[in-house]
DNA sequence: CACTGGCACTCGCGCGACGTGACTGCCAAA
DNA sequence: TTTGGCAGTCACGTCGCGCGAGTGCCAGTG
């Protein structure tokens, strides 16, 4: 299932052109395109009937297929794949329409899921498909503070700013007797270790250093480490949108198909099970932002996803905190679209996430890289 | 739109168990039923011509129609309302069922988006239709605490507490050579004043105390300010579950039903305002907790939800924060299971939030309220 | 007077037949 | 190698028909 086939020998210069044109037309209008269409539609400058000889090569060597006898073609999952390797060209997105992206994007820069929904609505909207996004997740947190806050009673509420700008609170039920001043002390005095280390780290250095730790102390150790745990361990939150794109294409008009797609969406560790093992091939050493991976119909891991394809790539760099973001669509998809358009959110998520918080140097790459017309 | 026609004049007794038989029938098969049925799997011990004519009379006063002739009937919206307000025999959860949900309840009550996606997840699979939830929210957000912290160059981190246990943050540019003890020291005067406060109250106090207030100190509080404010304008988070279910449903076969719905419920904004004008007759003065609101077909506000209907209620108090639950659904609804189960629901989170870091005393009703067989 | 059995009537639904048109595949000629 | 032409195939939409479920009405009965 997760093969992907090379394709055997080289087609000829206008067998190309023709699955070419095959591809972009079925993309289009979802219609089985004819022999007939073709020339009229692609000018191809030659007959109909020479397009139906290809067309029976291509078909034999299997790029495209017919769903019934008497039915114009339709690309086959190989047909997607040779189309997306070697005959695709990119549909970049306009110098003005990046501005303005990019411009949405700082502005709400500082509000972590807002911009995480920004990345899903803006590609949900560019590709007119399901948009998935990830946050991001260092594989270690990094501890930078910690707070305590004395609510009522025995309930106290401990706060653990993450190096990243990841900010989580935990209620606790607090000792008998302790007091907010207690509990400001007792933080102050860790606060000193916490900035950049791991909760392993974190804790050897406490007993390496020869100071003796209160009661309270140990108690908010315990909890950050409680935190960190579940930040370690926890799936992290996912964002999609476009759902309703997906619905209006004729592919989901069968409501089955359209339940298997809300059932993925509403499970969002599903969703992370989609996007990471596409990838698992590949070191997540040094992360390449702008490597999109392309997963068409059958390659996909669910049998129910037959019909179906995903474009994705991931934000942020393998050291520090990275996630994904994808989209999802019939297999019939405007990859020429989604590909360049997932390439610039992925950098546009990096530069944002390192040049607000960053632990490396602003990337500003995305305004000159991809190859513009 | 929002007329809810009270019935006109009293059905008899026998009308009252045809038309309840009828409700019921329906609701679970989904098949107009007809007078045969009626007679045969409800035991009403006339004949099925007695039943047809008492099928007539029911029709000429608009409680159930016809698809067509030499169809069975179904119930119109007239017949669920009085169906739910007189011959529902509510379906309580068993015993056994509230003690499980319960535990799971106080289990994840100390993460917030937990308790609130484990309520709408609860709904949805007891109703077996899609469930809504909001966050909690105040009013007028009270404080508790603040504590800035210091990112990297010029970059910080206000977090603001509130004393409902809501945690905000913000990323800051912060002034020239701000350092980490300079924030410390500006919080740790601030605090005092805090506690208990809205932001006008706050900013007002401060006035009024005759200390010098540093630079740093105000700029925390234009921050604090800040803050606030948006968590008082902005609507609060929106859960939801279950949409699953719903596709399921024969009603939501076409799919451009499914399509109104899921477009409903990506959008977090149109989720609140289904929920909140359907009870904004109602003063939110002393919250009922308890009081089950029933919206049927047409009552709906929305043209295309006038075959939908809507069971909610909302939970917390209105002095301090509260939030709504629903459940949505075609008009074949399972009334019956459905208000048991969004009271039931309703008051477990309200016990919740008052037990936990609650502003009032613990309320456990929920076990002695409703009326077990 | 309320109820019942019987009967004629209605109408949606499923099924099969049929014509149509959009393709293809193949072949013989250029 | 390309092209025009032609026969063959098959999905799709339409139409007509028979079936059966269900009703409304009426005359008869306790």
């Amino acid at each position: 299932m997760e093969s992907r086939p090379a394709p055997d020998i080289e087609l000829t210069e206008r067998q190309a052109r023709i699955l070419r044109a095959v591809v972009e037309q079925y993309v289009r209008h979802a219609v089985p395109v004819s022999s007939e269409t073709l020339v009229r539609e692609h000018g191809l400058g030659v007959s109909s009937a020479t397009v139906r000889n290809e067309l029976a090569e291509l078909e034999a060597r299997g790029y495209i297929c017919q769903p019934h006898t008497s039915a114009g073609r339709i690309p086959s999952d190989l047909g997607y794949r040779y189309f997306v390797e070697r005959l695709m060209a990119e549909r970049q997105l306009s110098r003005a329409e990046r501005h303005t992206i990019r411009h949405q994007f700082h502005q709400v820069a500082l509000v972590r899921e807002q911009w995480l929904q920004l990345a899903a609505a803006t590609l949900a909207r560019g590709v007119q498909a399901a948009a998935i996004v990830t946050a991001p997740q260092a594989s270690q947190a990094r501890l930078k503070h910690v707070e305590a806050v004395h609510m009522q009673d025995s309930l106290g509420l401990v706060i653990v700013v993450l190096l990243d700008g990841t900010v989580k609170q935990q209620l606790v039920a607090l000792p008998e007797g302790v007091t907010q001043s207690r509990l400001s002390i007792a933080t102050a005095r860790l606060n000193p270790f916490l900035t950049g280390r791991t909760r392993a780290e974190f804790e050897a250095r406490l007993e390496a250093v020869d100071v003796p730790v209160s009661l309270d102390e140990t108690f908010i150790v315990t909890q950050i480490a409680n935190i960190v745990k579940q930040v370690d361990t926890r799936e992290s939150d996912v964002y999609h949108a476009g759902l309703v794109e997906l619905l209006d294409k004729p592919e989901f008009a069968r409501n089955d198909r359209a339940r298997a797609i809300v059932e993925l969406l509403e499970r969002p560790q599903a969703l992370r099970d989609l996007l990471l093992p596409s990838i698992d091939g590949i070191p997540v050493d040094p992360v390449e932002v702008g490597t999109v991976h392309v997963v068409i119909g059958r390659e996909n891991r669910w049998d129910w996803m037959r019909e179906c394809s995903v474009v994705m790539a991931h934000y942020g760099t393998a050291g520090d905190s990275f996630g994904f973001i994808g989209v999802l669509g019939p297999s019939r998809f405007p990859y020429a679209v989604a590909v360049p358009a997932v390439r610039f959110v992925a950098r546009l998520m990096t530069e944002v996430l390192h040049h607000d918080w960053g632990a490396g140097p602003s990337l500003r790459f995305s305004e000159e890289v991809g190859n513009d017309r």
